[in-house]
DNA sequence: ACGCATTTGTTCGTATGTATT
DNA sequence: TAATACATACGAACAAATGCG
């Protein structure tokens, strides 16, 4: 009898059983979707862990790595393992893969790309709640019947529309979100969920393109129509594998490039 | 005194030493890229190296698994740890994110996009030796006298173009590469690589623009002059993070699209 | 069909090193 | 300096997958 925890059922096609770090994994998950342990706090020590699931350091330990090879989690040495955070400095704009043509590429170096995307002005589009097209219910999960928030910015360098973001969210989990709460947060956009509204972003998937500029995402971006535009569209994720977050993107790839690392 | 093997020098800037696992990683490193053990054979046993390493097993296991993480092996429980391959059906086509549009995403089920774009017809479009451009060589580490390969062909789907690769390789790396070679090849060109040069692509950057299609890439690509193309610039490198190809690609995504995790 | 040897995977325990406060 | 937490290293035992006789 390989599981002292929760043994999954015998049912075919899943596994009859899993590892006992998996478990230990998978329950340190639920405290962070719980909300117990919260993006950039502390989580208990491998010690504290190990004796409150009565098992061993070392096992812990491997739940935990597991954990922080999917980015859920930070260790830092001589301080303790941290629930991932789009908070802190270190991981701000995780996601954001578009990066300026000059800036040196300390790619590989661990240098994190100081310069990066960020830093850019923001200019809100809109902010509006309503019942969610087809394909965004189909995207999100949701019925046709619910209730999604809209909400649409530009991003700038030197004056000039880079990014246009067309977001859709789920309505029952962004209660009050409003233009000014957006308008009146610094920091990026998944530090707004997470911090306000409990809703931490795990993963993504993204679906790229290039399209041409229609007469709307031409004004919108200041180029002639049928000008190339990169188009995003991205998927996130909660814990779960929860889809929270569909965001479809338009990118001016003039002075900027999405940059993609294969392994 | 933590190290026992090869004490790197405690020069200002870099660590002072290395944990033992990572001296590890870096010799079983150096077999690979000495081609001691070639792509898609097996790898000494865990017990095996721990005795030649004179290291315990537990070493050796952290070391392979860090070999792992960056997908330089592959391991198969029950039968042996496998230097990774891109001829092998697994990890056949690793580096290609392009996708059929209606493709059903079994992505985080684990299963392997059997779809794919792979299955695409190819068509050489020419193979030459010639000096290297200024940009080129730059991008490769190479001097404007060496010499290179110039590969360029088209990949289509249903009779279509879909993909335009210029590829450009260090000729030194590449002697006898040839149309007929690369056209007599059944499998990825990473698989021909790899298999016929001794070159395997450990891991690779990519920078994603839109573009407009010019004369040239409108007529190969069979679109109008002006039409949006994604355009994927390529940098591949091989073990010691050694650049060894540089590829410039030209996607049609009316029916295709770039697919990326974000984690 | 069965058992056996081999190899990786999991789990435990212990000791020591390194970073932080 | 001391206490705490993660990181490294060793050893041991058993489980699970594989392949062979």
């Amino acid at each position: 009898m390989p599981s002292r925890l929760a043994a999954p059922p015998a049912h075919a096609g899943g596994p009859a059983f899993s590892p006992l770090y998996q478990q230990i994994k998978a329950l340190l998950t639920r405290e962070m979707q719980s909300g117990a342990w919260k993006p950039g706090q502390a989580i208990p020590s491998e010690h504290d862990l190990a004796q409150r699931y009565k098992v061993s350091q070392g096992t812990v330990r491997k739940a935990i790595d597991a954990l922080a090879a999917e980015n859920l989690v930070q260790r830092r040495q001589g301080k303790g393992t941290f629930v991932a955070s789009h908070v802190e400095a270190q991981s701000q704009y995780r996601f954001l893969r578009l990066t300026p043509d000059q800036a040196q590429a300390a790619a590989r170096t661990g240098g994190r790309s100081t310069t990066g995307a960020a830093g850019m002005a923001r200019q809100l589009m809109g902010c509006q709640r309503q019942r969610a097209p087809a394909d965004v219910a189909r995207a999100l999960g949701l019925k046709g019947s619910d209730a999604v928030v809209r909400l649409r910015r530009l991003l700038l360098a030197a004056a000039q529309p880079v990014v246009y973001d067309d977001i859709w969210l789920p309505g029952s989990l962004f209660k009050g979100l409003s233009a000014e709460r957006v308008e009146s947060y610094k920091g990026p956009m998944y530090g707004l969920f997470e911090s306000q509204f409990g809703v931490h972003m795990v993963r993504a998937e993204e679906k790229i393109r290039a399209v041409a500029a229609d007469t709307d995402s031409a004004g919108l971006l200041a180029i002639p129509v049928g000008a190339p535009l990169l188009s995003v569209e991205r998927l996130s994720f909660t814990y779960q594998d929860r889809p929270v977050e569909l965001r479809r993107g338009l990118y001016r790839t003039e002075n900027f490039h999405y940059r993609n690392a294969l392994a």
